[in-house]
DNA sequence: TAAATAATTGTATAGGTATTCAATAATTCT
DNA sequence: AGAATTATTGAATACCTATACAATTATTTA
């Protein structure tokens, strides 16, 4: 954990509007459609106090997908804590990962333009790799015991994969719906396990 | 098809240059580097001169996507060519969308700022979906007569996902190779297939 | 309450890029 | 060859957006 710092009480307000103000405008407008001027309009403030409270757009950005990614993360947590089996887990991670109403076409543009800045950015590269990270270790913990590491390492990375592709589609007017793109990776996940397996998988 | 139109022989040779010089462009700095004047610069020509054969930026872009995905299915049928079985086939068509050189974040970055891209513009969102037909339909083939049309269809969407989303994470870092990428998508395919099935697939 | 500090505003600046265009060079046509 | 058309140039323009900043307002402190 990095030093917390100090912030008088208006200031992590404002920030915070500003974040959540940022957040909004990106899901409508992408990326691009993210001005400095749109933000604080958007948070009903005016357009030069973006650089009062960060050191730029970038900073603005980078909390914001922070911001975001701790949504995701929280849902799954809770989706996670009412899980009975393994089954469950596994169905909470998917479907975590697809969020009710987001798996949409300008939702999934949004998110692919991010994306295409994370590459730029060596810190949000950062913010990525550890959003990954999570998504893998949480994955992990279903197969752990249920298939050896290396198979089980395989299927965490087509799992991955196919969720970020599903989504990258999405973004391009792919028409398939949260439920089948949920289906589609639950189904060919399961479909490659023996039997016995697919018991365990059933177990708590 | 659309009515071809009647081009100079000059017109069709600085169209094709300028198209070449974006791509390469493009490959080196991404779509944010791709800039008129370095375009202009690559070709050897003059800064006006791109405006002079094409109607804007947009429709150098347009053109230049085009010219990579023929690149890219003229690889693919090439590769058809040479296969004897089903499963020659199927690795064809997944080796073909991981082009021996291409796949390292460089690239990756430059081909996830097209997708954000594609997003905004309705031309570019046709290309691609040509370009997403073709491979579902490339996968089709494989599997007609394997396995029945619901599960081919689940199989073929899991495979395009898989696939993307393994361009996807090498573009945010992801170390994993190409022939790692490849063997994840058709082991977690065959994987899902009975022994009967399996044998088919290794027919011509 | 008065001074000091913090917050906010709106305009000005700077930098970068697509696009335009008038002028020039090359090529084609008669 | 001379006229007409086509191709090319490079500088000027127009536009957009992040950032800086001086001026103003609100809040806190002594």
């Amino acid at each position: 954990m990095l030093p917390a710092i100090k912030r008088t009480r208006i200031e992590d307000l404002r920030r915070t509007e500003l974040v959540g103000a940022a957040h909004r405008v990106f899901m409508l407008h992408g990326l691009d459609g993210m001005t400095t001027a749109r933000i604080c309009q958007a948070a009903g403030l005016s357009p030069g106090i973006l650089l009062y409270y960060f050191k730029g757009k970038d900073d603005v950005l980078f909390e914001m997908v922070r911001y975001n990614n701790r949504l995701l993360l929280q849902d799954i947590v809770a989706r996670l804590r009412l899980a009975q089996t393994r089954m469950d887990r596994l169905t909470a991670i998917v479907e975590g990962n697809f969020p009710a109403h987001a798996y949409q076409p300008t939702v999934a543009m949004a998110w692919v333009s991010v994306c295409a800045a994370t590459a730029k950015n060596q810190r949000f590269a950062k913010l990525q790799k550890i959003f990954y990270r999570r998504l893998h270790s949480n994955l992990a913990s279903v197969f752990a015991g249920v298939v050896g590491s290396a198979r089980g390492s395989r299927i965490e990375t087509a799992a991955g994969a196919m969720i970020d592709g599903l989504w990258l589609r999405k973004s391009a007017g792919d028409p398939i719906t949260r439920d089948e793109a949920i289906a589609v990776i639950l189904t060919t996940i399961t479909a490659q396990l023996s039997d016995t397996e697919r018991f365990r998988l059933s177990q708590p």
